[in-house]
DNA sequence: GTCTATATCTCGATAGAC
DNA sequence: GTCTATCGAGATATAGAC
């Protein structure tokens, strides 16, 4: 029998990364709580008691996810980070990956948004140590690369943590709050077209780097 | 006696109100599937079975306060405008109000990103009667103010649509993120103070406003 | 209308065979 | 390691007295 382990094939790897493939996608789905370990064991083709042999707990369980998840997250906002670019560029650059990165994983703010709401202190926790780890963190990076820039003299002087908030706010809402959006303006083709995204890239961009212009008026 | 009835006028109003008064408090911090009926009861000082006897189960319950969260959210948007302003001024009288509203309601921006990520249709259906039934709605008068005001050459030509977008997401992000944005920024004493609402209100209002710059750069 | 008591059900977790 | 069967906590919802 030369095919005895064909089985196996199908899951490449072990039980484990099927479990956690099967974890990610339900509770980026239907949260924390509303998750169930049954739907999980259903998802990665195994039973419940496995979960609980592999990951002693639902609440272990979903730690390791949310660990997961927020990888992912700050991985790709790292990606986004070159030190030596014009502000304009590394600008451009950030919404750009950044957005993406929603696009292709639209459940991924709403379920760190749900995370929020209960609190959010396991995702604070993470970054508390992300933060620690990767020196020079990224928020870091990106306040100064504002400041330098201020400097020279390429944009105005603003408050980076400000500026920050604003921005990562403008690329976010639209994942976020999209069932609405999409009901305030009813043209619904627009969203879904192709080019959306391209677009809503290019507009925070403008509104954005424009509200930097260092000629710009007084408030 | 003459003080028979005093047990009844610390319920000031029905028993209706009471629950709905403790639900909105146990729906707003725990969310729909998060809250419990228990504690619901304990709050309003009644007992679970009258829950059931006033709404018919928790689902209705939730919808019953999805309903106020909502109108509440909507009213004070509505409030913010003033349709002879300036554009000027009428963008900083939604971002103050915006955010007071936020302020102080810190748990509906989160109920609601809660809500979103659980498909959001019934706040989209809300919404969509608002439309119909409050004629012009908010969202239209927003879009027409900015698309007045670019033919006056007060602003650069955008698309009212996605700077709508840009504005609320900058407006609301702080308020949503609370937690992991604390942590980013050390700082704590910074976004506890009194002065710092005022701050933000006025970074956005800059940033936003300058962003509309007609004399901007080209993209 | 309001209460106590309880039915019914769902779900996370465990026991124990293989 | 993986399965079946089941326990037990905790939740919504209902029955029925007052």
């Amino acid at each position: 029998m030369v095919n005895a382990g064909n089985a196996k094939m199908i899951d490449r790897g072990n039980t484990e990364t099927l479990i956690l493939d099967a974890a990610m996608q339900v509770f980026l789905e239907k949260g924390r709580h509303g998750a169930r370990m049954q739907e999980i064991a259903d998802r990665a083709g195994i039973n419940k008691a496995l979960l609980h042999y592999y990951f002693r707990s639902k609440k272990n369980l979903y730690a390791e996810i949310l660990s997961r998840v927020f990888r992912i997250f700050y991985a790709r906002i790292t990606e986004a980070h070159r030190p030596g670019l014009p502000f304009r560029e590394q600008l451009r650059l950030f919404i750009d990956v950044y957005v993406d990165m929603l696009d292709s994983n639209p459940r991924i703010p709403l379920f760190l948004a749900r995370e929020m709401s209960e609190g959010g202190v396991i995702v604070s926790d993470f970054m508390k140590r992300f933060q620690q780890e990767m020196d020079p963190a990224v928020p870091d990076l990106i306040v100064s690369a504002i400041e330098q820039a201020a400097s020279r003299g390429e944009i105005r002087r603003v408050d980076p943590r400000h500026f920050l908030m604003s921005m990562i706010g403008a690329c976010i809402f639209f994942f976020v709050a999209k069932p609405l959006v999409l009901t305030i303006f009813k043209d619904s083709g627009w969203m879904e077209s192709q080019a959306f995204v391209a677009e809503r890239k290019q507009a925070v961009f403008d509104l954005l780097y424009n509200g930097l212009n260092p000629g710009g008026i007084s408030s």
